[in-house]
Order: structure tokens, then sequence, then C-alpha cells
DNA sequence: TCCTCGGTTCGATGATCATCAAACCGATGT
DNA sequence: ACATCGGTTTGATGATCATCGAACCGAGGA
């Protein structure tokens, strides 16, 4: 298991509410959510190609709200649910819990 | 007192989430907020035009997440944090309460 | 009646952004 | 060594959207 990231800061709030505000992103961050732990990207959408789900995945991970780590030689991408409730207390949680 | 509009539905989360996800409009909902009722339109923003100001309104007014009436012949508006927060429990209020 | 004031609507412009295909890259397997 | 597989980067395209000025509109006031 290899660190890809070192520890970036959550972003801005608008940054992270930019980011969940995306329908595809945020399908994404609820399977991440369910998954429970790092998750290879290939499960994390459908519908849309390699290439656009990475460009979602870079601007969820700069917004601080995953992180990217390699395991096994494969990508995972993991929600960082506890950085950002310390962060803005209650609003990722809040978002996930809609449904 | 008159009411403008007719208790609209409160949008989709993403629709929601997207109406606060504007730096203009969450500080918009922000001094309606913090106004506690309904707000003339002028004192709910600064750095942009009137028509700019109108069409952040108009967006969250469709997202469900304002309101408007007519007081006295000036528009005012009012930020709907019940029917937001009936709609989606701790979303709206978790984002108020940072800062 | 005419003017002003607060606010909306219209039309246009520029920027941002979601999307894709193609090329690329690192790791694994043959 | 080569091919494959998962993922990223690049470059381009089209759509969405924030922004503005100007025209418009309804309500009061002079």
């Amino acid at each position: 298991m290899t660190d890809t990231g070192e520890r970036a800061e959550v972003g801005s709030l608008q940054e992270v509410l930019a980011a969940v505000s995306d329908p595809v992103r945020l399908e994404m961050v609820r399977r991440m959510y369910a998954e429970g732990g790092p998750a290879p990207c290939a499960q994390l959408y459908d519908d849309v190609s390699k290439s656009t789900a990475s460009h979602h995945f870079k601007i969820l991970r700069e917004a601080g709200v995953t992180d990217r780590s390699v395991i096994g030689g494969q990508t995972h991408q993991e929600l960082r649910l506890d950085d950002v409730e310390a962060a803005y207390p209650g609003v990722l949680s809040s978002i996930l819990a809609v449904r």
C-alpha cells in the first residue's frame, strides 16, 4: 500500500460544495462511502469515460474530499469523511444521509 | 404583504447544493439567515450588478431555498430554512454553521 | 402627469467546465 | 521482450453559466 497524496488540507467550503454539487461526483462519493475504505476507481462510476472519471476524481481530491492510494498496483479512491467532518461538521454527513 | 410565490417545492439535493456552491449566492443566504426574516434585496449583496443579483435570486428561488414577497411595494427575499431542513435535514443548517 | 427608485427581463459576451478520444505511463503477466 | 490492463494527461469541443448594460415595469412622490 503506497500513499500518493500527503494528507492535503481540506479545501474551502465553497470548494467542497462545488465538488459534491456535480451529480457524477456525488454518486462517486456515495459509493466510496458505501465501500467504507479504499475502492478501485472502476467501481465508482458508470456512464462516463475513464478520462472524465479521472477528471472528477481530481476535483474531489483537490477539494480534500477524497484521497488516492495505490494498493497492489491499482489506484484506489477513499472518502476522507473524518477530515471533512472535522473541517465542516455535519455538512458531508448530512448530504450522505439524504435518501 | 403580498405573496409572490405559491410555496414551491424544495428542489433536488443537487439543485440545492448547486445553488449554495456559488460564493455570491452563499453570501446572500448567509445574510438572509442573519436577517431572520424578509430582507430587501439591496442588503443581500455587494460587488455585483442589480441584474446579476436578480439572476442569483432566481436560482435560489427555483432551488426552493428562498422565497420572494412584496412588503410595502418593495421586493423582499427570505430564507426557507425550515422547508429545506425538512427536505434535507442538517444540510443547510450545517453549512450556515460554518465560520 | 412626470420623475425616480427598486427590481426584473432581455440579449450578448466571456469564462468555466463536463465530456470525449487519443496518447501515454507503470505495473503485471506471458 | 511484448502485450495487457487500470489509470492519468493532453487537447479539443460544446454546453452551461456568471456577468453586465440597457430596456422595461410597477409603485410612490413631487
